[in-house]
DNA sequence: CACGTACCGGATACGCCGCATCCGCTTATA
DNA sequence: TATAAGCGGATGCGGCGTATCCGGTACGTG
């Protein structure tokens, strides 16, 4: 079972397993099934013991398919970000600046609401190695692309910058981990807003796509434990 | 030296301090003093030696005058919450809605800009004992009021939500924590950004009041280690 | 001044957690 | 069936935060 609004296809088998003996490259999959699923859900903070659990193998055998948890996060992860970097060159194709830069936005944000291990890596900067950074810095050129193209045709406030791409994400990233649980796609409704604040053609208000928190369910999400609930890995 | 921002009259001695001996209720109130120091410019994740530490006394002497960390947080919690109650209240008491809605959300932002500490309680809901508690859940009716108020004087989009102002301030939150060394202030570009899609009154925008990041700092910010550097406690 | 007690200090023990290894056992494959 | 590749998970290690303990210090009272 995959988590919502993910399941990778992780069966790009045989990219490492020529060598291998037919039950390695089995676990080698199990594994990568199992660390996907996992970072998807719980962020990067699961640990290979719970990947190797997860994915019904041994801690040992885990170890010896990687490293360590750097190496499994840089094999999963590449791919992923560069799905992130061909997203924002299609938003960059479209002719109308403004619905690139919508488009790409929801997507972007779409795809780490999914993937918590995703969100980690794209707000952090230091999770995973050479390879996840190389392809994290493809994206910076593109935006800057993008909001430039926004400004020239006059679709965004001309004070808007690039940088403001950037951080837009990451505030709503936090809400997006603060209401998980509560009200999922909450994050939409503030991506709504922030948008209607920086749009030029703004003579109505865009209709909020999400419903708000009642009191309770606000309550729920301002109280529940943060860093994750590892417990239940199973 | 206090942190920019904060400097709280720790100075209240002689609440507890009565039976003690003289070099105790001086060690006490250092106590308090560091531990505001500290919470202040490294969030409630400083250990109580470190604060022992700074305080210029020994850890024993940290663990005898307060049971544990929840204990001290309490104390020096309860009052800074209130001050952000009687901000939401002074808000509300402003006879314009907007410039009321308005300056809540300058002075708790800045308020928490200014303290770590501060900052994680009211993101949390976990954080703190019962005394702290108490006070946080006494800023929810002021702020349903103060949104009411806003919608009945027309200031603010119908669509609008008490839950939203909620969110606002956790979004900035992430914002202010991720830049705190970079550009300390940006978040308030990000609250101008934000207010702009909410009230009524659009025919232009408003002025950005802060600089928005260069892409090298915009690297750096992202780039930074997270969760702190208690390592320079001194 | 001197004595007893309240207080101090910080080395130390403890528990928890994540990372990684090691080595006796299993199983694919020739 | 032999043998080497692969497996598993108990185990060791190191770091970190909490809290204690007890020999030493100094306040302040008689």
């Amino acid at each position: 079972m995959c988590y919502p609004h993910t399941c990778y296809g992780v069966g790009m088998a045989g990219r490492l397993d020529q060598g291998l003996r037919k039950d390695a490259a089995e676990n080698r999959e199990r594994l990568l099934a199992a660390a996907s699923d996992l970072f998807a859900e719980h962020g990067l903070g699961v640990t290979l013991n719970d990947i190797a659990h997860r994915a019904g193998v041994g801690v040992g055998t885990a170890y010896r398919h990687f490293p360590n948890k750097e190496a499994l996060i840089d094999e999963l992860f590449e791919e992923r970000l560069q799905a992130v970097v061909d997203v924002a060159q299609h938003a960059l194709d479209d002719s109308d600046a403004w619905n690139g830069l919508l488009t790409f936005l929801e997507r972007a944000l779409y795809m780490r609401h999914g993937d918590r291990g995703l969100d980690e890596i794209m707000n952090n900067g230091v999770l995973g190695d050479e390879r996840v950074s190389q392809v994290r810095d493809r994206i910076a050129p593109i935006i800057t692309k993008l909001v430039t193209k926004a400004k020239d045709q006059g679709v965004v406030r001309p004070d808007f910058d690039q940088s403001d791409l950037i951080f837009i994400q990451l505030a709503l990233s936090a809400i997006t981990e603060a209401t998980r649980d509560v009200s999922p796609d909450l994050y939409r409704r503030y991506l709504t807003l922030f948008l209607d604040g920086i749009r030029t053609d703004r003579e109505v208000f865009t209709r909020l796509p999400v419903k708000p928190l009642t009191p309770d369910e606000t309550h729920a999400a301002m109280t529940r434990p943060r860093r994750s609930d590892l417990r239940d890995v199973s």
